[in-house]
RNA sequence: CGGGGCGUAGCGCAGCCUGGUAGCGCACCAGCUUCGGGAGCUGGGGGUCGCCGGUUCGAAGCCGGCCGCCCCGACCA
């Protein structure tokens, strides 16, 4: 492709809107323009990218067995009543009405219209496994849409969805998916790790999340570098640490503390560490109220929280309610002497501490020196708080460490979640009717240009993988105005082409200056420099954006040693 | 949804406090010179100053409302 009928438009400053290096960079390389918040154009450039993504998507997709098809963004709301979303899924979901009234929305993900689509047509076991993919649009309408095309509002997304007879083969299914994302974002250059997710909205069991690793990123990673066990913040566990108490367990006392709410007040007013005070958060849930007790350093994981109560929804409770239930204001609960017996449930942490501090359940009083059993009762001893730096590894007890991350795959063990309640089902070899169960992936596949971008750059700009750069070379001429260079560069460039090699030829009439910036910027991984000097003695000059390492060559051989490179740089990510 | 900030030419910004009819750099067009790391000179084109209303002889600037965008937080398959 000649550059000076392209379209490529760069921008010199850093645009104001982007914080954070992929964002300053898809704009600044004319990848991408915003149309509006969350909401992205791709220019030419940039589409290039993410079409490279999507075939090395798609190649392992085909790969693994997954069958593509492509289904409807727009979706009526009746499917998402039938798997109870409707009213789940918040401000998210996109809903509009057509005209005739009738309730729609956009898809943020596409589980109902999957199973729409296989039940009924899909009727016996034999026809099972099933792994159906697509590659398009997403929308979520995000409450904060950030970080360009990280967090968009509408994303390009390859979701697939698998259907099994039963759990064993689901294992295989999500097994075999598990391998070809791992194939997927190494081909991409990434450099990542696998972790241990909650499944969230989406539902089911078993869930991974196919980390980037980046200090930018949104979320965060729990590994340990001992044996290698890796989770979200969400999902993360922590080893139980057995405290065997250095004091005895003395006499409750009420103390005056006026207007001394939050943890850090009564740690101050009371002159004790917060991890001796107990957080008390009442929650309501679909079983009633609970009480959730936590050590005053440690904020609570509303997950496991779900998880220890085995309830389904979880919602802080409100003043009235707080106050109905302990008799006193937010600010002055615990666990000794509620007005209402609610359950209540401890981080396993509290279990072995004495001479706690709490709210007394009266304004303006606190209550120390509680100890667990002796002074309150509790109903069960659970992990209900987020892992913090400085716990050990629930595997092998090494320390635990903390790193930023961006999500581009995850995948799910669904279960029946949605083949139950959707009447999905197939006839199984005993003649028994029975429903899916099921498997779903997704990889944010326009995501991923921005998180490689965010592993792969530096001042000056972009540096590609060759699997996923727009071009493979850069044919860079000094200056069109030198016969000989003009000639030369025509030369390389149709040399190139009719070798396979997919070529961005600068032959704008810039100076060279500003061709190496724009070169740097977009970051095509070899570059073909066709200079006055070294054409002078037939020469040309083969720089490799990443490493910096240059050589030169003669004219002649240079076609062949651009493709030799180009293949040596597939071979180190294909391998 | 809570807190903060910003909206002036394609991009980056100044002007606003202290009202007097819009400016700088880059980009763009033309010419000359220049030509391996975002050239120089000369001449040019381009702006309902986010929108609506108010105050005023006069509003980019003051006041009110709305909209959009960005950041922090909450939320987040």
């Amino acid at each position: 492709m000649r550059l000076t009928r392209y379209h490529m438009p760069t921008l010199r400053e850093k645009p104001a809107e982007a914080e954070i290096p992929s964002h300053s960079l898809m704009l600044r390389a004319g990848m991408v323009r915003k149309l509006a918040a969350g909401i992205y154009s791709f220019l030419p450039l940039g589409w290039r990218v993410v079409k490279k993504i999507m075939e090395i998507v798609r190649e392992e997709m085909d790969r693994a067995g997954a069958l593509e098809v492509f289904l409807p963004v727009v979706q009526p709301a009746e499917l998402w009543m039938e798997s109870g979303r409707w009213s789940v899924f918040g401000k998210e979901l996109l809903r509009f009405k057509d005209r005739n009234q009738r309730d729609f929305c956009l898809g943020p993900t596409h589980e109902e219209v999957i199973v729409d689509l296989v039940r009924g047509e899909v009727r016996s076991y034999k026809q099972l496994p099933l792994n159906l993919y697509q590659i398009h649009i997403k929308f979520r309408d995000e409450a904060r849409p950030r970080f360009g095309i990280i967090r968009a509002r509408e994303f390009i997304m390859k979701d697939a969805y698998s259907f099994d007879k039963d759990w064993e083969s689901l294992d295989r299914s999500y097994n075999a998916m598990y391998e070809a994302y791992s194939r997927i974002f190494k081909r991409c250059g990434l450099d990542f790790v696998v972790v241990e997710a909650e499944s969230g909205a989406i539902g089911g069991d078993v869930s991974h999340e196919f980390m980037v690793w980046a200090p930018n990123g949104e979320d965060t990673i729990v590994y340990c570098r001992s044996c290698g066990y890796a989770a979200n913040l969400e999902r993360a566990a922590s080893r139980e640490v057995e405290t065997s108490p250095s004091e005895q367990p003395a006499d409750p006392e009420k103390v005056h503390t006026p207007d001394v709410r939050t943890i850090d007040e009564v740690s101050a007013f009371l002159k004790i560490e917060p991890s001796r005070l107990l957080k008390s958060l009442i929650y309501k849930t679909e079983k009633g109220y609970v009480l959730f007790l936590i050590p005053g350093d440690r904020e609570l994981n509303e997950a496991k929280a779900k998880r220890a109560a085995g309830v389904e929804t979880l919602e802080m409770a409100d003043p009235a309610e707080v106050y109905e239930i302990a008799g006193a204001s937010v600010g002055f609960v615990g666990p000794v002497g509620l007005k209402k017996r609610i359950t209540v449930i401890a981080d396993r942490s509290v279990k072995s501490g004495v001479n706690f501090v709490s709210g007394a359940n009266e304004d303006d009083y606190h209550i120390v020196n509680i100890t667990p059993e002796k002074d309150f009762e509790v109903d069960g001893y659970e992990d209900i708080v987020f892992a913090a730096p400085g716990d050990l590894c629930p595997k092998c007890g090494s320390p635990l460490e903390f790193s930023k991350g961006i999500e581009v795959g995850h995948i799910f063990k669904l279960g029946t979640k949605y083949s139950e309640p959707m009447k999905a089902y197939f006839l199984d070899e005993d003649g028994k009717e029975k429903p899916f169960v099921m498997g779903c992936y997704g990889i944010g596949v326009t995501r991923i240009a921005a998180a490689v971008i965010e592993q792969r750059h530096d001042d000056n700009g972009i540096m590609w993988p060759i699997t996923i750069s727009p071009f493979e070379v850069y044919l860079l001429a000094t200056n069109m105005k030198n016969e000989k260079v003009k000639e030369v560069s025509e030369k390389l460039y149709q040399g190139l082409l009719d070798e396979g090699i997919e070529v961005l030829y600068d032959d704008r009439d810039e100076r060279a200056g500003v061709k190496f910036k724009d070169a740097d910027l977009v970051g095509i991984p070899v570059r073909v420099t066709v200079g006055e000097r070294r054409v002078a003695n037939d020469e040309v000059e083969i720089k490799l954006r990443h490493s910096k390492e240059t050589l030169v060559c003669s004219v002649d051989e240079a076609v062949d040693r651009v493709k030799e490179i180009v293949k040596q740089l597939y071979e180190e990510l294909e391998a």
